[in-house]
RNA sequence: GCCGGAAUAGCUCAAUUGGUAGAGCAACUGACUUGUAAUCAGUAGGUUGUGGGUUCAAGUCCUAUUUCCGGCACCA
């Protein structure tokens, strides 16, 4: 998918198109104020306050009419450098513009401006020379966004747009976007059977149908063996606690809105848990612990609620419910580095096998003006990123770093992903933590024999298993590798009265060898149900006829390819063997 | 949560300015006995998300509400 902020070309193009937007806009409602327009990866969009006025899909049509004809004008695109007092009377008519201007540093003494035709409107650049360049785009989406991104403030009308050289870019680009709607989970995970969702059960809270789970069986055991040949144990606790784990924990008080609200029982006050690091703290301090434990890394595919709001929900990407991969390393303040170096080793090893290329790593610090989120202090939060700084130079991995992302309780490591719609989310992460352990009082025994403060890693590798499931699928397409495939091989037998007896045969000793095989001797031709079997993604179809059945044969096709191969049952149990050993990969 | 849009059979979608709710697939029944992406015929399937209202008449107009979709905000 093309991103518009990375082609300067593109860019100004896009950039140039939003004005004309603003342009047209302008000239449709002249009572139309203006926040910004800026190029974003997806293409190009503009704020506007309409008052009263509320645009709707209805009236597109209309605004990209305006915009052709604005463009025909073939008008030049100016640039103008003014100063702050002719930007103030410029804009005179305009609070939002004029916000901005009084909002610029001091020492900004260049402030530009560009105009095309009849509209001016104030901005750093780059453009187009030429507004009749301007003719291969379209207007995608309307949306509300709050003025400045602040949801205290007023909702804007937000346009969205494209804008390409030549209408094939354009035409490309449109296709892409539909391609990607096809990938969506939400569409896929309802055709493969993957998961359900029910008004009746409740919003953001998926129901795993057999396929699903099937998958999600897989998922899970893959990840613990990953983690139990790591030298980690994994445990269970409950979904639930009571109110004052969180009160300990600090969570209450920085999360409790989204959180379901708390239940009184009998004088005690429960809330479903948001997350489980404080169980597995208390859990910690149930026995005396040497240093030569540690690291202790307790882990647990746990489930977890959290009120998100109504709007975030999507699909089993952002739900209500979720399990998540997560662990907690109990170690000493030397043994950081290594363990952080294994988090991110299992992460990418995981990565390797699973075949995920398309991720970036984000390193999260704190905002040292936050002290309302950031409460402790700066000499732990500077030593606690810098040593995520080292690690991640020892690794020779790219990251970018982003100020204010941190947890409250310290710095972390996340792997974002694009999923087919929407914005980016993560999928992988790593949270160093000098904080829980103080809160909950837990100690170690040191050599000198004096009790020292752990320090605690979170990590979650497949981060929530419904998120990953929905990326997972959106990655592959659901087309699945064999190993985690929900049925593996269909059996059809191409006539039931001569072949069926057959048929069960090879079913049999394919289930017998932990195959998920099924076996499909409906009455039907066989293009129809070999139709079906394709449109499920079954990876291996058998079809098994006279020759076959002489000969103790199989004749399989491939999901996705159309070649049939006829070998020797025992090669083809040897083959999907060897592939799921493999896990696809080469 | 906020702004906008949508909701019709299990699924995908039709239904003129308000005028008898339909089709394909799936399901069921029967025939066909099948060699790699849809065999034929028949049957059944609906309080048009839900509750109010306007009208002689509402899938269609108004209103409230629920859910979904596109964004924004949020995301330990």
């Amino acid at each position: 998918m093309v991103n518009f902020k990375e082609d300067e070309h593109l860019y100004n193009l896009n950039h140039s198109c939003a004005h004309l937007l603003a342009q047209a806009v302008k000239h449709l409602y002249p009572e139309a104020k203006f926040w910004v327009g800026p190029v974003v990866e997806e293409g190009f969009y503009y704020d506007i306050d309409l008052g009263d006025k509320v645009i709707t899909e209805d009236d597109i049509p209309a605004i990209e009419r305006e915009m052709k004809k604005c463009a025909k004008d073939a008008k030049n695109i100016i640039r103008r450098e003014i100063s702050k007092e002719e930007a103030l009377e410029m804009f005179k008519d305009d609070p939002y513009k004029l916000d901005l201007i009084n909002r610029m540093d001091e020492d900004e003494t260049v402030i530009s401006c560009y105009s095309q035709g009849d509209f001016t409107d104030l901005c750093r650049g780059g453009h187009v020379e030429n507004t009749k360049l301007l003719k291969n785009f379209k207007l995608l989406k309307l949306a509300g966004a709050y003025w400045k991104g602040d949801s205290k403030n007023k909702m804007l009308q937000r346009i969205y747009g494209v804008c390409f050289d030549t209408p094939e870019e354009l035409e490309a680009h449109l296709n892409e976007l539909e391609e990607a709607k096809a990938r969506d989970h939400r569409k896929i995970g309802k055709d493969l059977g993957i998961y359900m969702m029910s008004d009746l059960v409740g919003r953001g809270l998926p129901m795993y149908l057999p396929n699903g789970f099937t998958l999600w069986n897989i998922l899970e055991n893959y990840i613990r063996d990953k983690e139990i040949k790591r030298g980690y144990v994994h445990v269970q606790t409950p979904p639930l606690g009571n109110v004052n784990l969180y009160k300990t924990s600090g969570h209450l008080e920085h999360y409790k809105d989204s959180m379901f609200p708390i239940m009184e029982v009998e004088d005690e006050e429960y809330v479903l848990r948001p997350m489980n690091c404080p169980h597995h703290m208390v859990m910690y301090s149930n026995s005396l612990h040497s240093y030569k434990e540690l690291p202790i890394r307790i882990a647990e595919i746990a489930r977890d609620c959290r009120y998100e709001s109504s709007g975030s929900l999507k699909g089993i990407e952002r739900v209500r419910t979720f399990c998540q991969n997560d662990c907690h390393i109990f170690c000493t303040p030397e043994q950081i580095e290594s363990e952080f170096k294994g988090v991110v080793d299992l992460i990418l090893e995981v990565y390797k096998e699973l075949n995920i290329t398309d991720y970036k790593f984000e390193l999260s610090l704190r905002d040292p003006e936050d002290k309302v989120k950031y409460h402790q202090d700066d000499e732990m939060w500077d030593l606690a990123e810098n040593k995520l700084r080292e690690v991640l130079k020892d690794l020779n991995i790219d990251y970018v770093e982003k100020i204010g992302e941190a947890a409250f309780y310290g710095p972390k490591l996340d792997v974002q992903i694009k999923p087919a719609v929407g914005n980016e989310v993560t999928l992988s992460t790593c949270q160093l933590d000098f904080c829980l352990p103080s809160k909950f009082d837990l100690k170690y025994v040191d050599s000198d024999g004096s009790k020292k403060t752990p320090v605690v890693i979170h990590r979650a590798i497949l981060g929530t298993l419904d998120r990953f499931i929905a990326l997972y699928l959106e990655m592959t397409k659901g087309n699945l590798p064999l190993w985690l495939a929900p049925k593996q091989v269909i059996v059809l037998p191409v006539n039931n009265e001569y072949h069926e007896e057959y048929a069960n045969e090879i079913y049999k000793e394919l289930f017998d060898e932990d195959i998920r095989v099924e076996l499909d001797n409906r009455e039907e031709k066989l293009g129809y149900r070999m139709r079906e079997a394709q449109m499920r993604k079954v990876p291996y179809s058998l079809v098994l006829g006279d020759k076959e059945r002489d000969n103790k044969e199989v004749t399989y096709r491939k999901y996705g390819s159309e070649e049939k191969v006829t070998v020797s049952k025992d090669e083809f149990l040897k083959l999907l063997k060897e592939e799921i050993k493999s896990k696809g990969l080469k």
